[in-house]
RNA sequence: GGCCCCGUGGUCAAGCGGUUAAGACAUCGCCCUUUCACGGCGGAGACAUGGGUUCGAUUCCCGUCGGGGUCACCA
């Protein structure tokens, strides 16, 4: 009896490797071209973190004119959620990164690689676990998981090193006919690699990112096939990989310290290793101390929290390049109107360390982003959002010409107005624009240098009988409000006030004021002749009547 | 605790042996301006710490401290 038994006892059915070999053979690419993926978990939803790694992956692979695949990773069915994968699948359209490989919905894939999905290619686990058994570099262990757990007890009493290795791997010393003889008694087991490695040995690896590390050589017995049958990650991820053709693994640095079990495992199965990016992850500030975006704790950590906030895509996108490769500012600095997939993305350029979340930085690149759109493009952003988060915003949006105007106030020019960071903004900048909304409602006007009711009413009434024309050009409007301040005995110009101030009780700006409140109820608001052309001469009356009425 | 990674203003960060230690966001002041937003100008604000090496260390080495990761039949 030979390990050959031993291995055509626990997979009889399994193929050959050499059939998967030729199955997937080598991607026909141009020289440097990079293949990665993004592989998560179907638990539930995806993490900002999970996106980030996903466009640093999607940018090289661009970049390269290589390929960008998608492979999901239920191998932990305990954590599967329902329709996990449309999830993430959904998450990336929204962000407009689209994979050229994989799950396009919950059991569609598009590809040649696949299945890309983890708990479809079991067949192939079988086939490489057999090829280390028949080796003797796998082999079955029949201890339960609490005998695990016992020997993990006495190693931390005697203050050693944990695990299932050297003297504690109890089964990896099994001759093959006891191992033999317990299958054939029914004993459960599960299947473990038979490490080579040595602890007291280091081994060099360099990482793109995080450039070269030591490494102690892995010497854990870890568990490759699972009891449910399934493998475990590290057994995946050096089959999936290696048959994917990956080049490049970017994923989360937690995995860092596993590369050396990796290395091993590729090594062992006849693999050529993929070139490592360990990305560090984006972190929070917690009372003082840094930690990982948590969904239970940070909204924000989730990606959906952006598409309901109603920030820009293409903001979320600039900011995670920014915290990517920081010379993506200066760039964009250079080149405001580019696109910005023409950026020279640098993996080597990452940062080493966590940054941490900061969404004041990503609102403002939201204002900026949304600034450089044409009215069309707000127009259409908002009313997408609007029609799944607020139908009052949607109601208002009915009238598209009108909101179009309403868009284009301080637009297209080479100032543009930068006050709105995200959609959920929208509704608040433009509301008391429509009529149907701001003259059936009770405004409240809160009036301030000018606040006498009879004086207020008496600037109305004189603006509206003696001075306002909806068909002047903006130098003669703002004249006329100039004349209109003198009328009431206010200067005409702020400096002159300024050099005299007891002179007038104001200027033209606390005329201007008293305007602006009337007409929309704020103090604040865009350039007030742009606002009057676009509600128009009757509304601009209707409004300052109304005001009237009120005091 | 073992192993690994990291430590420049509040935040993101350039710089990597000799710099007035960039820039962006935030903050403060001024200017522009009929308000706000924008824009312009300016201010305040940093090399964790102790030893080396060196003519000279933010940059190199070691220790300390601080932060993070990892030590599963989870990924």
């Amino acid at each position: 009896m030979n390990y050959k038994d031993l291995a055509d006892l626990i997979f009889p059915n399994a193929k050959e490797i050499s059939y998967y070999e030729e199955k997937y053979p080598e991607r026909n690419l141009p020289e440097g071209a990079i293949v990665s993926r993004f592989a998560p978990s179907p638990t539930g939803f995806v993490h900002i973190g999970g996106l980030y790694q996903a466009l640093v992956a999607l940018e090289m692979t661009k970049k390269t004119k290589g390929v960008f695949f998608l492979r999901v990773e239920d191998t932990d069915q305990k954590r599967e959620v329902e329709n996990g994968v449309t999830g993430i699948v959904n998450s990336l359209k929204d962000f407009n990164m689209v994979p050229d490989e994989g799950m396009i919905t919950e059991t569609e894939e598009i590809g040649k690689y696949g299945p890309y999905k983890q708990s479809l290619r079991k067949d192939i686990y079988e086939a490489y676990a057999k090829y280390l058994l028949e080796q003797g570099k796998a082999y079955p262990c029949f201890c339960t998981s609490e005998q695990v757990e016992e020997i993990r007890k006495k190693q931390e009493a005697a203050k050693i090193r944990p695990g299932y290795y050297g003297v504690w791997a109890k089964c990896r010393n099994l001759t093959v006919e006891e191992s033999i003889e317990k299958i054939k008694n029914g004993e459960k087991y599960i299947i473990r690699f038979k490490s080579p490695g040595r602890e007291d040995r280091k081994i060099k690896h360099h990482d793109i990112i995080k450039g070269n590390v030591d490494f102690p050589e892995n010497d854990q017995d870890i568990v490759i096939i699972k009891a449910d049958g399934l493998p475990t990650y590290h057994f995946a991820h050096a089959v999936d990989d290696h048959l994917m053709r990956t080049t490049h693994v970017i994923r989360s640095d937690e995995w860092l310290s596993s590369v050396a079990l990796h290395l091993q495992l590729f090594h062992e199965l006849g693999f050529k290793a993929p070139k490592y990016a360990h990305i560090s992850p984006i972190m929070k500030n917690d009372n003082g101390n840094k930690r990982k975006l948590s969904k239970r704790k940070d909204p924000e950590a989730a990606v959906s929290y952006y598409k309901e906030e109603g920030i820009p895509v293409n903001a979320v996108k600039e900011y995670l390049l920014n915290i990517a490769n920081s010379t993506f500012e200066n760039w964009r600095r250079a080149n405001p109107d580019k696109d910005m997939e023409e950026f020279d993305f640098q993996l080597n350029k990452m940062s080493v360390s966590g940054a941490l979340f900061d969404m004041i930085k990503l609102l403002d690149i939201g204002k900026t982003v949304i600034s450089k759109m044409t009215a069309e493009e707000v127009y259409e952003n908002s009313l997408n959002w609007a029609k799944k988060y607020d139908k009052e915003l949607e109601e208002l949006l009915q009238d598209k010409e009108y909101s179009l105007k309403v868009f284009g106030i301080e637009r297209g020019n080479k100032k543009p107005r930068k006050d709105i960071s995200k959609w959920s903004d929208v509704k608040n900048s433009i509301v008391y624009m429509f009529d149907n909304k701001f003259l059936n409602e009770n405004v409240v006007y809160e009036y301030v240098k000018i606040n006498n009711k009879e004086e207020i009413n008496k600037i109305l009434q004189a603006y509206i009988n003696e001075f306002f024309d909806i068909n002047d050009e903006k130098d003669t409007w703002f004249n006329k409000i100039k004349d209109l301040a003198e009328k009431c005995g206010y200067a005409r110009e702020v400096k002159e006030f300024k050099e005299n101030p007891e002179k007038w009780p104001g200027h033209v700006g606390d005329i201007s004021t008293v305007l602006r409140i009337a007409l929309t109820g704020r103090q604040n608001t865009p350039d007030m002749y742009e606002i009057m052309q676009v509600l128009g001469k009757d509304s601009v009356i209707k409004r300052l009547e109304k005001a009237i009425a009120k005091n």
